[in-house]
DNA sequence: ATAATAGTTGAATAATTATTCAATTGTCAA
DNA sequence: TTGACAATTGAATAATTATTCAACTATTAT
């Protein structure tokens, strides 16, 4: 008897490729996790915030200058980076100086750098 | 004089130090097709189709049955990975079989899942 | 030819989300 | 305590986008 999907309109063709893969995919709730980690990375202001927190620690201020956004939406973001434990913050007076949290992202990042700049050829 | 940045509502406070990140921080081109690369990871569609094609090629009717969902959704996301290089096709009679182009994203998405697997804790 | 199945496609819908704007908080100096 | 400035916040807007649906193409077998 057929394994029949309840959403996908077919038969299911390679029953026993489809059963060796599930059962070496990630749990669900890891793949959320993942797509979501990428998903943060996924946006240029982001990802340009991570670049330049990745060479020095930097203030709201900084980082819209060096960006040429405002202050507010530098924030916002920053919020959505603190929240993944991506960044973190200190504050010396008036001043919050924002850096990289895990070290790990660093290779993620240069490593999405060079898959691009292999593509670009 | 102060350098005055359009749209940051503030003088700039750290000069320097913005001066000196800039000149570090990629090619505004580079940075959106590192944002975009991540953006196309960023979708748990997306990365559930490379984690299964990382292990075997698959037809879009296995990957619908795979992850419980349409051939239409799962061939407008394959559309998506290809247009992105990130996905090869080759086709056998009325079946086409996908696998993952670059072995470079192996790397970046087992890095991923490293992370998410460390902020578990 | 015709039917059946794998896959693609375009338009529509619904949901998500980045930025703006205005108001507010927190800190320091006068 | 008042003014100035760094930063945050919430609501509103605008843009993007994942999935659905229906129609379509491509290939094979009868």
């Amino acid at each position: 008897m057929k394994i029949k999907s309840t959403l996908c309109d077919c038969e299911v063709i390679h029953e026993e490729t489809v059963a060796e893969v599930r059962v070496t995919m990630p749990e669900l709730e890891d793949i959320n996790m993942l797509a979501d980690f990428f998903k943060i990375l996924g946006d240029k202001t982001r990802v340009s915030i991570m670049l330049a927190l990745d060479k020095r620690e930097l203030c709201v201020c900084d980082l819209g200058a060096l960006l040429n956004m405002t202050k507010s939406a530098i924030s916002h973001q920053l919020k959505i980076l603190k929240k993944a434990n991506l960044v973190a913050n200190r504050r010396e007076g008036k001043v919050i100086f924002y850096s990289l949290k895990d070290q790990h992202i660093r290779d993620i990042v240069s490593q999405g750098l060079e898959h691009i700049g292999e593509s670009d050829e």
